[in-house]
DNA sequence: AAAAGTATTGAACACTCGTTCAACTTCCGT
DNA sequence: ACGGAAGTTGAACGAGTGTTCAATACTTTT
């Protein structure tokens, strides 16, 4: 029931397998390579098909950008089975994890960025991602630490994403694991901190 | 003398002009508005001469693809004029600086990332290009604490990388200015740190 | 069993793309 | 002043693009 009759295994639900297909093409051969035909060859299905359930080329990398952000959100949803310190650091840690760090993962996030930056439409819908990411961190950062001001979770969040975005990105160019992990490191040291200022030693953050 | 007699006030040097009118219309729309044709309607030329000064159209990228390359480099170039230490805080400091974060620049670098994501052959410019980068920063950091060994500063190198390509990236999604000044000094404090550990207070890095 | 609705196909259209090339202009050594 | 080299042009070609659409297959409703 809900979707068709079997035809043969599993080659139901034509659309996901799409959706699947321009996610795959778009991963590891950016958008040059994310062709209506690309996608139908790729999909299994008749070109036609793919205009049948995105009504532009448009629709298609909309709905292919709205699943990755979902996807993004997602990790740092907040997770009732866990103590607020778990939580934030389990997300923290995540963005290190074997489900994120694929090249697949990781090209897909690039290629995103890159077509946000070169397409005001696009732009739009992962700015509000991004923001909405950005408030996910901070609501982590403020659960487990509520004497913070939310003013100072938003900033620790902000401080951790350049962080994070800076692992996605530098990963994909061929830096050693050992970095990635310092680098988490540094992002838990950040939303850990203790209230206003970091602790006595010189380390302490100089305004400048 | 050297190129042409002028014509009308400066329109010499069209393969230069080619190549900046590439530049320019990678970063604003990136590969896609890459065309032979809007190249050379950018550049004020007929089509034919883009394809007399760059035989292919992979050359063309390339070739912009190893100026930004060699802009990136010099960030991290020796500077006899300057003490060690200031060279090092100067290199770390320029990357928030007016000529870098422009969207220009950013928008090139992240279309540039993601072509080298989805082409064989940049990947491999690109890598040589990063660790080079790599090499410089790991350089400056050696000149000014020559108490550490290579590896460290290929460490330390490492690390700053990886906030320095979160900024870049990040700025581009809208973060705010002060996020940007506080990864500033989270890299200086990285290539400063003193020797082995971090100081003796609890922000010390913890192995994890 | 007929009708209505949905899913699926591939040919066709109008464009744009990268590349080639013969023609033309401009320059410079002789 | 001539002739060859370098620079510059735009038309032409074939391949690939997104989109449309009439025709077909399958499912569900009547």
């Amino acid at each position: 029931m809900g979707t068709k009759t079997v035809n043969s295994g599993e080659q139901i639900d034509r659309q996901s397998r799409i959706l699947e297909a321009a996610l795959d093409l778009l991963s590891r051969h950016g958008i040059s390579g994310v062709s209506m035909r690309a996608v139908a060859r790729e999909a299994g299905v008749a070109l036609g098909l793919v205009n049948y359930y995105y009504d532009d080329k448009t629709s298609l990398i909309r709905a292919a950008l709205h699943q990755v952000d979902e996807q993004d959100l997602q990790l740092v949803a907040p997770d009732p089975s866990l103590t607020p310190d778990e939580q934030l650091r389990k997300a923290l840690r995540r963005v290190a994890g074997a489900e994120l760090l694929t090249t697949r993962y990781l090209s897909l996030r690039l290629h995103l960025w890159a077509l946000a930056q070169a397409d005001e439409g696009y732009a739009e819908i992962n700015a509000a991602a991004f923001d909405r990411y950005l408030d996910g961190v901070a609501a982590l950062v403020s659960n487990a630490k509520p004497e913070l001001s939310w003013e100072e979770c938003r900033e620790r969040a902000a401080d951790i994403v350049v962080i994070q975005n800076g692992m996605w990105l530098t990963s994909l160019l061929g830096v050693d694991n050992a970095s990635i992990q310092r680098s988490i490191a540094r992002t838990e040291e950040i939303a850990f901190a203790p209230s206003r200022r970091s602790t006595s030693g010189d380390a302490a953050l100089r305004e400048l």
